[in-house]
DNA sequence: TGTCAAGCCTCCCACTGTGGCAAGGTCAAG
DNA sequence: CTTGACCTTGCCACAGTGGGAGGCTTGACA
């Protein structure tokens, strides 16, 4: 009943890293110890670790997933809390697609206007070289994972 | 015809903080300093630091845009070559739509499944809990501006 | 029993890109 | 000469994840 990170990890899907991660953000409560300072894990924690990966695949941030896990544990919640958290999550989810999109559209129109053959008249380096304030859609990058939702904010330009 | 970085700022549309997180990264060279050391900028660096910005526009990481800005330098380059770079970025920003599409997709269901009053009873909430491998996309978050491509790195859940 | 590998521990650093703040120097206008 | 706007550098933060170093534990095997 009684498992090592690793197994844990392996359990739940969720790398050895992370769990350490999530406890150090208070995602995840403070795991018992043995007494030599192993951290020690049973089938529910698991079942947590493995609500929290869903949570991550369906691109629900710490914070969101934090407010999920608040729900979770309240048996009582009533579904509503649920639902609105999920709606506001496929905004979000909506808004980063959208831009997305938008990037591509100009991405391919650009594609779609260069010969792409050995001659260097290049409509693509042209249009990004003469700017045209805001053409595709705005915000920005990111790295690991995938989207970067939450944080809303869709740029600056303003000045 | 020679600005301060805060006046190139608003020339160009990206920040004074960003212009020097450039310089400090080499994707734009050092610029010439006043006797008392305030960087100096003229119409062809605001040139290069629109032509960045359109470049983060469309979602180029800065990798990618050390590669454009070099093929832009570069006047007899094929526009094969700055094609074939479009072409790899929309492969990419296909893959965070798909995989983002994913996501939104199985939020959708589960909030379509889900009624959403008073009653605790909620299909999304148990979807969370009783995983089931890898439903939605795969990948996961971010931050700041939008994607995050590049890395590729589609999720662990290997073991 | 000795030893070794694998696993665990804690920390720190990297990446992406951007903003914020602090302590200080500079410059131009009043 | 003072003031305020602007510049300088440097460090910290965000989100999330991986990597590694340096050190202790544990269990298996000779």
């Amino acid at each position: 009943m009684s498992m090592n990170i690793g197994e844990a990890a392996k359990a739940s899907g969720v790398s050895a890293k992370m769990i350490r991660h999530y406890e150090s953000v208070g995602l995840f409560p403070e795991a018992a110890r043995t007494e030599s300072g192993y951290r020690q894990y049973t089938g529910k924690e698991v079942s947590t670790l493995r609500f929290i990966r869903q949570s991550r695949d369906l691109g629900f941030s710490i914070e969101q997933i934090r407010a999920l896990l608040g729900l979770w544990q309240d048996r009582k919640r009533p579904s509503r809390q649920v639902r609105a958290l999920a709606q506001a999550h496929i905004e979000e989810l909506d808004a980063k697609l959208e831009e997305l999109h938008a990037m591509k559209a100009t991405l391919e129109h650009l594609v779609h206007c260069c010969h792409g053959d050995d001659r260097p008249d290049c409509p693509i380096i042209d249009n990004l070289a003469h700017e045209g304030s805001a053409p595709a859609g705005a915000s920005h990058h990111a790295h690991g994972r995938t989207a970067g939702l939450q944080p809303g904010r869709t740029r600056r330009r303003a000045a």
